[in-house]
DNA sequence: AGCGGTATTGACCGGCCGGCCAGTTAACAT
DNA sequence: ATGTTAACTGGCCGGCCGGTCAATACCGCT
């Protein structure tokens, strides 16, 4: 049994625990998972769990606040790159969502298990990027570059959802008889997508 | 307190068990609900529990096993209603999958649940369903009816995932600035959609 | 050096969890 | 009637859950 160092660091031992229970909570949601199995994970004594974080519930809510903030600066990173709004950066930014999805599968889960809690916690972040998408497509809609008779969040909506669902329900239908792999569903979902956003020819 | 009557009917009991569990777990999930608390909601003792189901995680396969036998059947029966394969029928069905998942919420919390638990309990089934899906996709895509260039299988991935993701992720989405109601989501979506399906023209 | 504060520990607690079992009662076949 | 089977009950149990607390170890400040 190693010994831990003898050192002090509070703000190391937060992270070690959010880390752990990050792990945890996103692999078995908050109710499948024991303090005392996080405690040993985080290799701290449980209770210095709640000396830092009060209660089981209080670290759940670390956990979240934590990681929506991370997706939400990627987010944020990510839109403020974008140049002017066009039909090929559309596209560009479904793939940079679809990619995003792919390397953060804690994300993934987080959203669903937030879903199923009816948490809506990182509300208001959230709305500052969809409006900031959905103002983006407003305007390749006023340019004429983008079909002008579908609500702009609708759009946003549309990709978000189906590149979500893509990872979160990937174990119920990556079996599905002549289903893809994840670069050969973005495509005809691209395809789809883009010839269904364009103005009609 | 009302008296329970003294005839017995064991498949009644199952039956009440069966409903309260599912109630119980679609809500909370797994392993957020306790024997004592169903036990109290269905009327019935502990000890019943055990004696019908053996075991909380028996009592939950159970509870799957009919909720998706429900829902396949259900799929089925629209599934051998459609006709002759066009571009109408596959935005008639878009509509039918959708308007099932709004009327069936159960079915759409089941499914979450049983996504994050990398449960593929409806395996068979689904696959079943979606082979019919895809094939009668393919069909129109021979009679020229619907592009060629794209994968039955993710045509209907694409709409199955769009519906399924829009209810489960309504606590989510439902606040974002400019998002519609049920119906006029459905709508654009299905502009887009039916737009990036048929024939380019 | 001495002190205050806090990070950290291990022992402990009340409660309740899922599960079990011995016993009772209704249904049914003969 | 009577024996058999299975539905049903109440009480109980070992274990572990989240949480508490007094005691200790370490750090920064003066």
């Amino acid at each position: 049994m190693s010994q831990r160092p003898q050192t002090r660091d509070p703000e190391l031992t937060r992270a070690r625990i959010l880390d752990a229970a990050e792990a945890l909570f996103v692999e078995q949601g908050f109710s499948a998972v024991k303090l005392s199995e996080l405690a040993r994970a985080a290799e701290v004594t449980k209770s210095l769990i709640h000396h830092h974080f009060g209660s089981k519930e209080q670290l759940w809510e670390s956990v979240k606040n934590r990681a929506f903030e991370r997706y939400f600066t990627a987010q944020m990173a990510m839109l403020e790159e974008a140049g002017e709004p066009d039909a090929a950066l559309l596209r560009s930014s479904v793939e940079a969502y679809f990619h995003f999805l792919r390397d953060n599968p804690d994300v993934v889960r987080l959203f669903a298990w937030t879903h199923l809690e009816g948490d809506n916690h990182c509300g208001e972040l959230d709305n500052q990027l969809v409006g900031a998408g959905a103002e983006w497509v407003r305007q390749a809609q006023w340019r004429g570059l983008l079909r002008q008779d579908v609500n702009p969040t609708h759009v946003i909506a549309v990709f978000v959802m189906t590149c979500t669902q893509w990872f979160e329900a990937k174990c119920h239908h990556e079996h599905w008889p002549g289903m893809g792999s994840d670069e050969a569903f973005l495509e005809d979902f691209l395809k789809i997508f883009m010839e269904g956003v364009v103005p009609r020819g």
